[in-house]
DNA sequence: GCATACGGAATGAATGTTCATTCCGCAACG
DNA sequence: CGTTGCGGAATGAACATTCATTCCGTATGC
């Protein structure tokens, strides 16, 4: 494995259970099997490893959920897809799902890393703003919307976390319901 | 101001622009109009600050939120009594509910402050069984249904911080049909 | 094909800084 | 005067970062 990948890996581990504040430095350099030096080679220091670490996931997350949408569908199924690939990610990444989450707010985040967060945000919200003209999702503001949704999606992750359990596969068949009978207008809720 | 409640809110302020790992305890004396020393005559250590603190606020919370429920209503409006209430309670503490939502995983957090968190938390699960039982709740896990409303909540506060915003008094108001459709079985659900 | 020399990547002990905590002297009250 | 509460400089540990050194792969000369 590449050395700055180890790096990011081994900072991921540690940041998500010690936080970021705690955790030294070179503790991170030891999981990740180089020397203390080393890191400063690859990264202008603690801050720029954290700031990389978020970008790397946070454009993961941005990738996993908007490649290959098709726009073209009714509003329901585009969610579900997109509410599928974003438990899909979850599951898969949870160290670094819960990551994103926890670090959303850092002091330590640069311009760069804010920016990508609030790009993905803004597309999401104006896909919203788009149904809500088609008369699929209820009023309100498209961005708050967002913000709901995705909080009881976070908030179902750190569950499942709290309990120590894995996150189940069928993550998104058990949320999906409830993410969509939360967005939609009265006549396009979900029966089953 | 009795000085050990200036440190909690010296404290509060600091950890939540700075986070508890950046924030230096001499820091909170100053802004708190204290000694460095003092500190250590109402707690033990740093440590023993966020404690106290998570506590304090978690314990508000679930006064806020439990005290005078009247459990014989219906579903519908027990749940909107809740939730009018837990909205009251972030708008008016908006710093105190983000600090609770940002320590919840806080490795320094002992064990008296995760008690109190579960259970707030089960007490809840609790009520969303009866309701399930009752028909009003669709089915489900009660604690995740608790866990992805209440993170769509935790997101909407983070949504108007991010925007530097303050936390309108309709809250509330914005927010309660898209929480109660994401719990309630088909027939409960909102029409307005 | 072998020996030698070179460059840059990697290292980790050393450095200076920052921080939580302590402790001693002062002040306020009785 | 004694006692109690307080302040903030002093202390020592822990930390992020640096830098003199080692190490290794490749090139160069024989």
């Amino acid at each position: 494995m590449p050395k700055d990948t180890a790096i990011l890996d081994a900072a991921l581990d540690l940041f998500e259970t010690l936080s970021y504040g705690s955790t030294p430095v070179p503790l991170v350099a030891e999981r990740a099997g180089v020397g203390a030096g080393t890191i400063y080679r690859y990264f202008p220091g603690k801050e720029g490893v954290v700031n990389a670490l978020y970008q790397r996931w946070k454009q993961a997350l941005a990738a996993a959920v908007v490649d290959g949408l098709d726009r073209s569908q009714p509003a329901a199924l585009i969610f579900e897809g997109i509410w599928r690939r974003l438990c899909g990610f979850a599951t898969a990444n949870p160290a670094a799902f819960a990551f994103l989450e926890t670090h959303h707010h850092g002091p330590y985040l640069d311009a760069g890393s804010r920016g990508i967060a609030t790009d993905l945000d803004r597309s999401m919200a104006g896909l919203l703003a788009e149904w809500q003209r088609a008369g699929s999702v209820r009023a309100g503001d498209p961005q708050l919307l967002v913000a709901q949704v995705y909080g009881g999606l976070v908030g179902v992750t750190r569950a499942y976390r709290d309990r120590g359990t894995e996150l189940p596969p069928d993550l998104a068949d058990q949320t999906i319901e409830g993410a969509w009978n939360l967005l939609a207008s009265p006549s396009n809720r979900r029966r089953s």
